[in-house]
DNA sequence: TATGATAGAGAACGATCGTTCTCGACGCTA
DNA sequence: TAGCGTCGAGAACGATCGTTCTCTATCATA
Protein backbone atom coordinates (compact mmCIF):
# COMPACT_ATOMS: atom_id res chain seq x y z
CA UNK A 1 0.00 0.00 0.00
CA UNK A 2 1.34 3.37 -0.46
CA UNK A 3 0.24 5.89 2.70
CA UNK A 4 -0.53 3.60 5.85
CA UNK A 5 -4.27 4.51 7.45
CA UNK A 6 -2.94 7.24 9.71
CA UNK A 7 -1.38 8.89 7.03
CA UNK A 8 -4.65 8.69 4.93
CA UNK A 9 -6.63 9.91 7.25
CA UNK A 10 -4.55 12.72 7.98
CA UNK A 11 -4.48 13.91 4.04
CA UNK A 12 -8.37 13.44 4.10
CA UNK A 13 -8.65 15.75 7.15
CA UNK A 14 -6.76 18.48 5.45
CA UNK A 15 -7.87 17.81 2.36
CA UNK A 16 -11.41 18.61 3.78
CA UNK A 17 -10.75 21.01 6.20
CA UNK A 18 -9.75 23.13 2.95
CA UNK A 19 -12.82 22.04 0.74
CA UNK A 20 -15.79 22.23 3.51
CA UNK A 21 -13.98 25.53 5.15
CA UNK A 22 -13.39 27.46 1.19
CA UNK A 23 -16.79 25.91 -0.26
CA UNK A 24 -18.93 24.79 2.41
CA UNK A 25 -20.18 21.18 3.40
CA UNK A 26 -23.35 20.41 0.71
CA UNK A 27 -21.33 22.23 -2.17
CA UNK A 28 -18.58 19.45 -1.35
CA UNK A 29 -19.02 16.16 -3.13
CA UNK A 30 -16.33 13.21 -1.89
CA UNK A 31 -15.09 12.84 -4.92
CA UNK A 32 -13.35 16.69 -4.28
CA UNK A 33 -12.26 14.83 -1.44
CA UNK A 34 -10.51 12.50 -2.62
CA UNK A 35 -8.96 14.22 -5.89
CA UNK A 36 -7.63 16.83 -3.27
CA UNK A 37 -6.34 14.27 -1.24
CA UNK A 38 -4.66 12.04 -3.50
CA UNK A 39 -6.32 9.01 -1.38
CA UNK A 40 -9.05 6.51 -3.22
CA UNK A 41 -12.36 6.31 -2.81
CA UNK A 42 -12.27 2.59 -1.41
CA UNK A 43 -10.05 4.36 1.51
CA UNK A 44 -11.66 7.12 2.43
CA UNK A 45 -14.91 5.32 2.94
CA UNK A 46 -12.51 2.82 5.02
CA UNK A 47 -11.60 5.22 6.84
CA UNK A 48 -14.73 7.38 7.20
CA UNK A 49 -17.85 5.32 6.85
CA UNK A 50 -20.14 8.14 5.58
CA UNK A 51 -19.71 11.61 4.52
CA UNK A 52 -21.21 12.53 8.52
CA UNK A 53 -18.27 11.59 10.19
CA UNK A 54 -15.52 13.15 7.89
CA UNK A 55 -17.62 16.07 8.10
CA UNK A 56 -17.19 15.87 11.96
CA UNK A 57 -13.82 14.82 12.39
CA UNK A 58 -12.77 18.14 10.51
CA UNK A 59 -14.81 20.15 13.46
CA UNK A 60 -13.42 18.47 15.94
CA UNK A 61 -9.74 18.38 14.47
CA UNK A 62 -10.10 22.36 13.53
CA UNK A 63 -11.48 23.02 16.64
CA UNK A 64 -8.53 21.76 18.80
CA UNK A 65 -6.17 23.46 16.43
CA UNK A 66 -8.11 26.77 16.43
CA UNK A 67 -8.35 27.09 20.34
CA UNK A 68 -4.79 26.17 20.74
CA UNK A 69 -3.81 28.67 18.22
CA UNK A 70 -5.20 31.31 20.15
CA UNK A 71 -4.25 30.04 23.45
CA UNK A 72 -0.61 30.04 22.15
CA UNK A 73 -0.48 33.52 20.71
CA UNK A 74 -2.62 34.60 24.16
CA UNK A 75 0.19 32.78 26.48
CA UNK A 76 3.25 33.99 24.24
CA UNK A 77 1.95 37.68 23.72
CA UNK A 78 -0.07 38.82 27.04
CA UNK A 79 2.45 40.51 29.54
CA UNK A 80 -0.25 40.83 32.44
CA UNK A 81 -3.66 39.08 33.16
CA UNK A 82 -5.15 42.17 32.18
CA UNK A 83 -3.40 42.16 28.34
CA UNK A 84 -4.56 38.74 27.86
CA UNK A 85 -8.37 39.29 26.85
CA UNK A 86 -6.73 42.22 24.51
CA UNK A 87 -4.48 39.50 23.21
CA UNK A 88 -6.96 37.56 21.87
CA UNK A 89 -8.54 40.35 19.81
CA UNK A 90 -4.75 40.40 18.22
CA UNK A 91 -5.15 37.17 17.61
CA UNK A 92 -8.47 38.02 15.68
CA UNK A 93 -6.52 40.56 13.38
CA UNK A 94 -4.33 38.11 12.47
CA UNK A 95 -6.60 35.28 11.71
CA UNK A 96 -9.07 38.10 9.73
CA UNK A 97 -5.82 39.27 7.42
CA UNK A 98 -5.28 35.30 6.91
CA UNK A 99 -5.56 34.90 2.70
CA UNK A 100 -8.55 32.32 2.28
CA UNK A 101 -10.44 33.76 5.59
CA UNK A 102 -13.66 33.06 5.43
CA UNK A 103 -15.19 33.47 9.05
CA UNK A 104 -15.84 30.57 11.61
CA UNK A 105 -15.98 27.33 10.46
CA UNK A 106 -18.42 26.61 13.16
CA UNK A 107 -20.72 29.31 12.33
CA UNK A 108 -21.15 28.81 8.58
CA UNK A 109 -21.69 24.85 9.49
CA UNK A 110 -24.24 25.37 11.53
CA UNK A 111 -25.95 27.79 9.43
CA UNK A 112 -25.96 25.36 6.77
CA UNK A 113 -26.75 22.08 9.00
CA UNK A 114 -27.79 23.41 12.28
CA UNK A 115 -31.10 22.19 11.60
CA UNK A 116 -30.33 19.36 9.34
CA UNK A 117 -27.31 17.55 11.02
CA UNK A 118 -27.78 16.95 14.92
CA UNK A 119 -23.95 15.86 14.84
CA UNK A 120 -22.94 19.01 13.25
CA UNK A 121 -25.30 21.19 15.68
CA UNK A 122 -23.33 19.43 18.49
CA UNK A 123 -19.96 19.98 17.24
CA UNK A 124 -20.66 23.36 16.65
CA UNK A 125 -22.05 24.29 20.32
CA UNK A 126 -19.37 22.53 22.06
CA UNK A 127 -16.70 24.56 19.86
CA UNK A 128 -18.57 27.96 21.28
CA UNK A 129 -18.50 26.67 24.25
CA UNK A 130 -14.81 25.58 24.66
CA UNK A 131 -14.21 29.20 23.74
CA UNK A 132 -16.25 30.72 26.31
CA UNK A 133 -14.70 28.56 28.85
CA UNK A 134 -11.41 29.84 27.73
CA UNK A 135 -12.66 33.30 28.20
CA UNK A 136 -13.82 32.98 31.17
CA UNK A 137 -10.23 31.36 32.44
CA UNK A 138 -8.64 34.77 31.01
CA UNK A 139 -11.72 36.35 32.97
CA UNK A 140 -10.88 34.37 36.08
CA UNK A 141 -7.20 36.15 36.17
CA UNK A 142 -8.76 39.28 36.53
CA UNK A 143 -10.02 41.10 39.57
CA UNK A 144 -13.80 42.31 38.17
CA UNK A 145 -17.49 42.04 40.15
CA UNK A 146 -19.24 40.16 38.25
CA UNK A 147 -16.80 37.92 36.17
CA UNK A 148 -19.28 36.06 33.93
CA UNK A 149 -21.01 39.01 32.88
CA UNK A 150 -17.53 40.30 31.46
CA UNK A 151 -17.21 37.19 29.87
CA UNK A 152 -19.89 36.81 27.84
CA UNK A 153 -19.89 40.79 26.82
CA UNK A 154 -16.08 39.55 25.45
CA UNK A 155 -17.11 36.46 23.93
CA UNK A 156 -20.27 38.75 22.38
CA UNK A 157 -16.96 40.73 21.14
CA UNK A 158 -15.65 38.03 19.56
CA UNK A 159 -18.25 36.43 18.19
CA UNK A 160 -19.32 39.74 16.57
CA UNK A 161 -16.23 40.80 14.66
CA UNK A 162 -15.68 37.63 13.07
CA UNK A 163 -19.02 37.77 11.46
CA UNK A 164 -18.29 41.13 10.34
CA UNK A 165 -14.96 40.70 9.38
CA UNK A 166 -16.01 37.43 7.28
CA UNK A 167 -19.13 39.10 5.90
CA UNK A 168 -17.62 42.59 4.74
CA UNK A 169 -14.12 41.65 4.23
CA UNK A 170 -12.72 44.10 6.54
CA UNK A 171 -9.84 42.72 9.28
CA UNK A 172 -10.10 46.13 11.20
CA UNK A 173 -13.47 44.42 13.01
CA UNK A 174 -11.06 43.46 15.43
CA UNK A 175 -9.72 46.31 15.88
CA UNK A 176 -12.93 47.45 16.61
CA UNK A 177 -13.77 44.27 19.09
CA UNK A 178 -10.57 45.73 20.99
CA UNK A 179 -11.36 48.95 21.68
CA UNK A 180 -14.83 48.33 23.42
CA UNK A 181 -13.43 45.16 24.85
CA UNK A 182 -10.40 47.45 26.54
CA UNK A 183 -13.54 49.96 27.27
CA UNK A 184 -15.85 46.66 29.04
CA UNK A 185 -12.17 45.91 30.42
CA UNK A 186 -11.84 49.59 32.26
CA UNK A 187 -15.49 49.71 33.88
CA UNK A 188 -15.78 46.32 34.67
CA UNK B 1 -56.86 30.62 -12.48
CA UNK B 2 -57.21 30.51 -8.94
CA UNK B 3 -54.80 32.99 -7.83
CA UNK B 4 -53.17 35.87 -10.03
CA UNK B 5 -49.93 36.16 -10.30
CA UNK B 6 -49.41 38.69 -6.98
CA UNK B 7 -51.06 36.01 -5.32
CA UNK B 8 -49.21 33.75 -5.94
CA UNK B 9 -45.66 35.63 -5.49
CA UNK B 10 -46.76 36.60 -2.27
CA UNK B 11 -47.37 32.68 -1.50
CA UNK B 12 -44.20 31.67 -2.92
CA UNK B 13 -42.12 34.33 -0.99
CA UNK B 14 -43.99 33.08 2.43
CA UNK B 15 -43.32 29.34 1.75
CA UNK B 16 -39.42 29.95 0.73
CA UNK B 17 -39.33 32.27 3.69
CA UNK B 18 -40.48 29.90 6.09
CA UNK B 19 -38.82 26.71 4.81
CA UNK B 20 -35.26 28.24 3.90
CA UNK B 21 -34.79 30.20 7.18
CA UNK B 22 -35.89 26.51 9.20
CA UNK B 23 -33.89 23.93 7.01
CA UNK B 24 -31.31 25.93 4.91
CA UNK B 25 -31.68 26.81 1.30
CA UNK B 26 -29.49 23.29 -0.52
CA UNK B 27 -32.01 21.19 1.97
CA UNK B 28 -35.54 22.70 0.87
CA UNK B 29 -36.16 21.58 -2.93
CA UNK B 30 -38.63 23.77 -5.44
CA UNK B 31 -41.08 20.85 -4.29
CA UNK B 32 -41.58 22.07 -0.86
CA UNK B 33 -42.19 25.37 -1.61
CA UNK B 34 -44.87 24.39 -4.34
CA UNK B 35 -46.47 22.18 -1.50
CA UNK B 36 -45.85 24.96 1.16
CA UNK B 37 -47.77 27.71 -0.93
CA UNK B 38 -49.98 25.47 -2.83
CA UNK B 39 -48.91 27.25 -6.09
CA UNK B 40 -48.14 24.25 -9.16
CA UNK B 41 -44.85 24.37 -10.49
CA UNK B 42 -45.27 25.33 -13.33
CA UNK B 43 -46.20 28.82 -11.71
CA UNK B 44 -43.49 28.91 -9.37
CA UNK B 45 -41.31 28.72 -12.87
CA UNK B 46 -43.34 31.94 -13.89
CA UNK B 47 -42.74 34.06 -11.14
CA UNK B 48 -39.32 32.95 -10.26
CA UNK B 49 -37.39 31.64 -13.25
CA UNK B 50 -34.97 29.86 -11.28
CA UNK B 51 -34.34 28.84 -7.38
CA UNK B 52 -31.80 31.52 -7.45
CA UNK B 53 -33.92 34.25 -8.42
CA UNK B 54 -36.36 32.91 -5.73
CA UNK B 55 -33.53 32.74 -2.86
CA UNK B 56 -32.60 36.25 -3.84
CA UNK B 57 -36.20 37.77 -3.49
CA UNK B 58 -36.74 36.05 -0.45
CA UNK B 59 -33.64 37.77 1.20
CA UNK B 60 -34.92 40.82 -0.07
CA UNK B 61 -38.00 40.75 1.42
CA UNK B 62 -36.81 39.61 4.51
CA UNK B 63 -33.94 42.20 4.56
CA UNK B 64 -36.53 44.84 4.48
CA UNK B 65 -39.40 43.43 7.03
CA UNK B 66 -36.82 42.35 9.56
CA UNK B 67 -35.17 46.48 9.72
CA UNK B 68 -38.46 47.87 9.38
CA UNK B 69 -39.30 45.84 12.40
CA UNK B 70 -36.54 46.91 14.00
CA UNK B 71 -37.03 50.80 13.95
CA UNK B 72 -40.26 50.63 14.26
CA UNK B 73 -39.54 48.78 17.93
CA UNK B 74 -36.85 51.22 18.50
CA UNK B 75 -39.13 54.44 17.03
CA UNK B 76 -42.14 53.30 19.52
CA UNK B 77 -40.23 52.63 22.35
CA UNK B 78 -36.80 54.84 22.74
CA UNK B 79 -38.01 57.72 24.58
CA UNK B 80 -34.76 59.76 24.56
CA UNK B 81 -32.17 59.48 21.41
CA UNK B 82 -29.55 57.63 23.90
CA UNK B 83 -31.99 54.82 25.02
CA UNK B 84 -32.55 54.24 21.16
CA UNK B 85 -29.67 52.54 21.01
CA UNK B 86 -30.46 50.17 24.09
CA UNK B 87 -33.94 49.88 22.51
CA UNK B 88 -32.01 48.21 20.02
CA UNK B 89 -31.29 45.26 22.08
CA UNK B 90 -34.53 45.12 23.75
CA UNK B 91 -36.03 44.31 20.26
CA UNK B 92 -33.08 41.32 19.91
CA UNK B 93 -34.35 40.13 23.02
CA UNK B 94 -37.91 39.64 21.33
CA UNK B 95 -36.69 38.32 18.68
CA UNK B 96 -34.58 35.68 19.84
CA UNK B 97 -37.39 34.42 22.12
CA UNK B 98 -39.45 33.73 19.29
CA UNK B 99 -40.46 30.49 18.68
CA UNK B 100 -38.46 29.27 15.68
CA UNK B 101 -36.01 32.07 16.12
CA UNK B 102 -32.63 30.32 14.05
CA UNK B 103 -30.25 33.05 13.87
CA UNK B 104 -29.63 35.71 11.41
CA UNK B 105 -31.07 34.49 8.25
CA UNK B 106 -28.37 36.87 6.26
CA UNK B 107 -25.45 35.26 8.46
CA UNK B 108 -26.75 31.37 7.68
CA UNK B 109 -27.23 32.15 3.77
CA UNK B 110 -23.85 33.72 3.81
CA UNK B 111 -22.22 31.14 5.33
CA UNK B 112 -23.83 28.46 3.31
CA UNK B 113 -23.72 29.53 -0.40
CA UNK B 114 -21.15 33.14 0.32
CA UNK B 115 -18.37 31.38 -1.61
CA UNK B 116 -20.74 29.76 -4.39
CA UNK B 117 -23.20 32.48 -5.20
CA UNK B 118 -22.39 35.95 -5.78
CA UNK B 119 -25.88 37.06 -5.62
CA UNK B 120 -26.64 35.62 -2.30
CA UNK B 121 -23.65 37.07 -0.95
CA UNK B 122 -24.26 40.37 -2.40
CA UNK B 123 -27.68 40.14 -0.69
CA UNK B 124 -26.71 39.09 2.73
CA UNK B 125 -23.68 42.18 2.29
CA UNK B 126 -26.05 44.41 1.48
CA UNK B 127 -28.01 43.65 4.90
CA UNK B 128 -25.23 44.01 7.05
CA UNK B 129 -24.49 47.24 5.51
CA UNK B 130 -28.10 48.85 5.90
CA UNK B 131 -28.27 47.30 9.45
CA UNK B 132 -24.85 49.09 10.00
CA UNK B 133 -26.09 52.64 8.57
CA UNK B 134 -29.15 52.13 10.48
CA UNK B 135 -26.91 52.14 14.05
CA UNK B 136 -24.88 54.74 12.23
CA UNK B 137 -28.22 57.00 12.22
CA UNK B 138 -28.78 56.24 15.97
CA UNK B 139 -25.75 57.07 16.65
CA UNK B 140 -25.56 60.49 14.94
CA UNK B 141 -28.02 61.91 17.66
CA UNK B 142 -26.01 61.55 20.08
CA UNK B 143 -23.28 63.40 21.20
CA UNK B 144 -20.27 61.67 21.00
CA UNK B 145 -16.43 62.10 20.11
CA UNK B 146 -16.27 59.12 17.62
CA UNK B 147 -19.30 58.00 16.06
CA UNK B 148 -17.88 56.06 13.89
CA UNK B 149 -15.82 54.25 16.28
CA UNK B 150 -19.28 53.02 18.52
CA UNK B 151 -21.54 52.47 15.72
CA UNK B 152 -19.31 49.46 14.89
CA UNK B 153 -18.75 48.48 18.50
CA UNK B 154 -22.86 48.18 18.87
CA UNK B 155 -22.70 46.75 15.23
CA UNK B 156 -20.26 44.22 16.60
CA UNK B 157 -22.61 43.27 19.54
CA UNK B 158 -25.80 43.11 17.87
CA UNK B 159 -23.87 40.67 15.67
CA UNK B 160 -22.16 38.49 18.53
CA UNK B 161 -25.39 38.27 20.55
CA UNK B 162 -27.10 36.89 17.52
CA UNK B 163 -24.70 33.98 17.02
CA UNK B 164 -24.82 33.50 20.25
CA UNK B 165 -28.33 33.45 20.57
CA UNK B 166 -28.78 30.89 17.65
CA UNK B 167 -26.19 28.69 18.42
CA UNK B 168 -26.86 28.36 22.49
CA UNK B 169 -30.07 29.09 22.57
CA UNK B 170 -30.37 31.42 25.17
CA UNK B 171 -32.21 34.60 24.51
CA UNK B 172 -30.10 35.81 27.41
CA UNK B 173 -27.32 37.15 24.84
CA UNK B 174 -29.59 40.23 24.23
CA UNK B 175 -29.37 41.32 27.57
CA UNK B 176 -25.57 40.41 27.78
CA UNK B 177 -25.12 42.25 24.72
CA UNK B 178 -27.13 45.48 26.14
CA UNK B 179 -25.35 45.69 29.08
CA UNK B 180 -21.62 45.94 26.96
CA UNK B 181 -23.89 48.26 25.32
CA UNK B 182 -25.24 50.30 27.93
CA UNK B 183 -21.23 50.89 29.42
CA UNK B 184 -19.73 51.00 25.74
CA UNK B 185 -22.55 54.58 25.50
CA UNK B 186 -21.60 55.61 29.16
CA UNK B 187 -18.12 56.09 28.43
CA UNK B 188 -17.98 56.90 24.18
C1' DT C 1 -71.99 24.87 -28.47
C1' DA C 2 -67.35 24.89 -30.54
C1' DT C 3 -62.69 26.64 -30.00
C1' DG C 4 -58.63 28.02 -28.28
C1' DA C 5 -55.81 29.54 -24.60
C1' DT C 6 -54.30 28.65 -20.03
C1' DA C 7 -54.31 26.21 -15.68
C1' DG C 8 -52.71 22.41 -12.48
C1' DA C 9 -51.06 17.69 -11.55
C1' DG C 10 -47.56 15.06 -12.04
C1' DA C 11 -44.42 12.38 -15.10
C1' DA C 12 -40.06 12.84 -17.22
C1' DC C 13 -35.35 14.33 -18.04
C1' DG C 14 -30.65 15.26 -17.05
C1' DA C 15 -27.32 16.27 -13.78
C1' DT C 16 -25.15 15.62 -9.36
C1' DC C 17 -23.84 13.03 -5.48
C1' DG C 18 -23.17 9.51 -1.75
C1' DT C 19 -21.99 4.97 -1.74
C1' DT C 20 -20.78 0.37 -3.49
C1' DC C 21 -18.99 -2.84 -6.83
C1' DT C 22 -15.89 -4.60 -10.51
C1' DC C 23 -11.63 -5.42 -12.38
C1' DG C 24 -6.94 -5.64 -13.29
C1' DA C 25 -2.37 -4.92 -10.90
C1' DC C 26 0.82 -5.53 -7.25
C1' DG C 27 3.17 -7.61 -3.31
C1' DC C 28 3.71 -11.09 0.25
C1' DT C 29 4.13 -15.97 1.50
C1' DA C 30 4.77 -21.09 0.73
C1' DT D 1 6.86 -19.44 -9.16
C1' DA D 2 1.89 -20.00 -7.84
C1' DG D 3 -1.72 -18.33 -5.20
C1' DC D 4 -3.95 -15.28 -2.09
C1' DG D 5 -5.23 -10.85 -0.31
C1' DT D 6 -5.35 -6.06 -0.81
C1' DC D 7 -4.94 -1.94 -3.47
C1' DG D 8 -6.37 1.98 -6.67
C1' DA D 9 -9.03 3.51 -10.66
C1' DG D 10 -13.15 4.20 -12.07
C1' DA D 11 -17.70 2.37 -13.54
C1' DA D 12 -22.13 1.61 -11.67
C1' DC D 13 -26.21 2.21 -8.79
C1' DG D 14 -29.86 4.52 -6.58
C1' DA D 15 -31.59 8.62 -4.74
C1' DT D 16 -32.42 13.53 -4.96
C1' DC D 17 -33.21 17.73 -7.23
C1' DG D 18 -33.78 21.65 -10.56
C1' DT D 19 -36.23 22.22 -14.53
C1' DT D 20 -39.25 21.11 -18.41
C1' DC D 21 -42.85 18.61 -20.73
C1' DT D 22 -47.33 16.12 -21.30
C1' DC D 23 -51.95 15.58 -20.65
C1' DT D 24 -56.36 16.68 -19.35
C1' DA D 25 -59.75 19.93 -17.50
C1' DT D 26 -61.58 24.45 -17.30
C1' DC D 27 -63.10 28.90 -18.74
C1' DA D 28 -63.75 32.98 -21.80
C1' DT D 29 -65.40 34.18 -26.16
C1' DA D 30 -67.78 34.01 -30.77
Amino acid sequence: MTVDKAEATTRLLDAAEAEFYERGIQAVGMDAIRARSGVSLKRLYQCFPAKEQLVEAYLLRRDERWLRSLADHVRTHATTPADAPLAVFDWLAEWFAEPGFRGCAFINSFGELGSTSPGVAAVARAHKEQLRAYLRDLVTALDVADPDALTGQLFTLVEGATVIAAMSGDPGAAHTARAAAATLLAHA
